[in-house]
DNA sequence: ATGGTTGCTTTGCAA
């Protein structure tokens, strides 16, 4: 089973890349990040014409994050919980049933924290700490998970073409990375990291001063799986590819096989 | 060297 997550940065602007990208990688489940759309208005007839069903938690304007799944949903559930406050949507989570029993799948957008000094870098802090609670609730399942999106985190020097240039940065931040750290210490593994010890494996590329043609990227998508979701994993690949189209998203899918068995009848 | 680009809520803000 292939679950791919993709921040899309605006489904509007980015509707044709989409449908081309779904009938060329056939994701089973697509998490998809900044859709920038409301419920509303997302296409939903165009992508459920390739198979999908459409799940979104958008609001106006910015944030917004979807699941696009080839199974239907047993369950949906929207908003990260923690802070009844937090009206920006960047968290939604799926139930599928498979051969092997109940996947969970997240599609999260982390918030991006900059610039330090304001409100918005502790508003990502409070947001890790919600995520780390959660994700330790859902472990008692001891069922496959996939926290997958965009972390807005670098986790390590390598996982950046120049870190120096990102030292006063939220996303590389020392509180960002040990919170990012911490998932991984509950027992969430980051699973392309776990196939590949690539030097060059980035997820973004800034639109500004020609970052994509100078490979100047950063990791920053990721899939965290359970460990019982770790034990299926096959293979993960970054489809960097797209990035190079035209009109991109600053940032490229990436993918995970699961083995899942045969998937249940959508 | 503080540039440069994209998408939306658009002439500012978020990334």
């Amino acid at each position: 089973m292939k679950i791919a997550t993709w921040n899309i940065n605006g489904v509007k602007a980015r509707i044709d890349n989409l449908l081309h990208w779904l009938g060329e990688s056939q994701p089973d489940i697509a998490c998809l990040q900044e859709i920038k759309s409301v419920d509303e208005n997302f296409p939903r007839l165009e992508i459920e014409a390739l198979g999908y069903h459409v799940e979104t938690h958008g609001q106006k304007g910015f944030n917004g994050v979807a699941l696009l799944s080839k199974l239907r949903f047993d369950e949906v559930n929207r908003g990260l919980a923690g802070d009844d406050e937090d009206m920006q949507a960047r968290f939604i989570e799926g139930v599928f049933s498979t051969d092997r029993g109940a996947l969970r799948v997240v599609s999260l957008y982390l918030p991006n924290g900059n610039p330090v000094g304001t409100e918005k870098f502790p508003y990502k802090l409070g947001w890790m700490e919600r995520l780390e609670r959660w994700a330790q609730a859902r472990l008692a399942l001891e069922e496959p998970l996939v926290l997958a999106g965009d972390y807005n985190v670098i986790p390590e020097p390598f996982d950046a073409r120049h870190p120096e240039n990102w030292l006063g940065d939220a996303l590389f931040q020392p509180e960002s990375r040990q919170a990012f750290r911490r998932l991984e210490n509950l027992g969430f593994i980051d699973a392309f990291r776990s196939v590949s010890d690539a030097r060059d494996a980035y997820s973004f590329w800034d639109y500004q001063a020609g970052a994509w043609q100078k490979n100047n990227g950063i990791r920053i998508d990721f899939q965290m799986l359970s460990p019982e979701a770790a034990a299926r994993l096959r293979s993960s690949d970054i489809e960097k590819h797209v990035r190079a189209w035209e009109k991109p998203s600053d940032h490229v899918p990436v993918a995970i096989d699961l083995d899942m068995g045969l998937s249940r009848a959508a």
